[in-house]
DNA sequence: TGTACATCAGTGAACGCGCGTTCACTGATGTAC
DNA sequence: TGTACATCAGTGAACGCGCGTTCACTGATGTAC
């Protein structure tokens, strides 16, 4: 059982938007505390907000597009965190290398926020399709451009970026992903950060 | 509206284990089609068979039991996969390349198989991990020790096969897990090729 | 300054649904005599 | 060969539950006069 939490104050006339912004915050919280968005219910957002379940309705159309709100909002924060890790490193490889550090590290803090973004069944194919590449391709190219500065400088042999920050990305994501679904699997130690500087090193010249 | 199916004949005195069988193959088509655990019910489960759904509890305890059994098969099928693809192959570098092939088409063949055994939540934390243990890793010493054959043989640069192993695990994950959950990304042609092959050259001597 | 009114954030109750699971039961099959 | 009986694979109906969502509503707040 637990306890009902204290009924909210209602926003004064113009703030409705406060209640949106709780609600986003309530339910990636309890997201991570629960494992998956089925697990997640529009009452239990609703109840951990102190507001009724269609008060949800006035600020959002349906779960899906509140979930695709969180969703954004993740995206967004990993580019933040990823932008920030390579802020005035000068070597190009270091650069290409905090940023992998910086993605992983998100992953493992995150788990659930990732396993929504990464791994998961996408909501509405066509829909959510579409969101993926106005979103989760703009932190691509950052990669794509961090991969084409290590090739212009000479760092890495010159050829396909793209392709080049598919590779990365696939090891990235293999590291995060395997290590957030099999958390009692007897991990190396350093098992990570082993595998960017490898990674990293293979395509160096 | 799906149309009813007929109704199953019902199996002679000392064979009621064919339903089992049945229920088995039932669950691992509906999982294939629908995209998840939660979205494939018992009630689907038993009408693709052509029977009731009390009858399902004839033969597992309940869902998770009937999952289990599920993830069992395709571990072992997993298995099986990659000893195939290796027999024959006396070079120990490419006999770890054509592993990681096989465990790739797997993963690109069978979707929703992959996605349960290692992209998805656990179902019950402490009995999940202990089946892990037993399952998962009886695939993953065969590539502990086809890791260790390419030390032994000089391939590889002699040292820790377990964590190398851990890092090709990650790679073909990556790769695997990504085309799966993001399908409409312009992957780059031969993307699973490549990425197996640079990460076994990496290791080369 | 006081009052009537429009606004609109949020409520309470209910909707229909599909779920996992349980229970008492049926009736075809094989066996014992 | 015929009959009474035990077995047991599978049934039919129902259980309680939590879900996403809708609808008519309330009542505090700010505004116009």
């Amino acid at each position: 059982m637990v306890t009902k939490l204290a009924r909210r104050r209602r926003a004064p006339r113009g703030e409705g938007d406060k209640l949106r912004d709780e609600i986003l915050a309530a339910t990636e919280r309890l997201l991570v505390t629960k494992g998956s968005v089925d697990d997640v219910s529009v009452r239990a957002i609703a109840e951990a907000v102190g507001v009724t379940p269609p008060s949800i309705y006035m600020h959002f159309a349906d779960k899906e597009a509140l979930v695709n709100a969180v969703c954004e909002r993740h995206f967004r924060e990993l580019d933040r965190v990823s932008a920030r890790a390579t802020k005035g490193v000068s070597d190009p490889v270091k650069a290409l290398r905090a940023m992998g550090r910086a993605y992983v590290r998100f992953g493992l803090e995150h788990p659930e926020e990732y396993r929504i973004l990464f791994m998961s069944k996408e909501f509405d194919a066509s829909r959510t399709a579409h969101l993926d590449r106005l979103k989760g391709l703009s932190g691509f190219n950052h990669l794509v451009a961090a991969v084409r500065r290590c090739m212009d400088e000479g760092a890495f042999a010159k050829g396909d970026a793209f392709a080049v920050a598919c590779a990365l990305w696939a090891s990235v994501h293999g590291i995060t992903s395997l290590m957030i679904a099999k958390p009692n699997f007897p991990w190396p130690t350093k098992f990570a950060e082993r595998g960017i500087e490898s990674v990293c090193r293979g395509f160096a010249i």
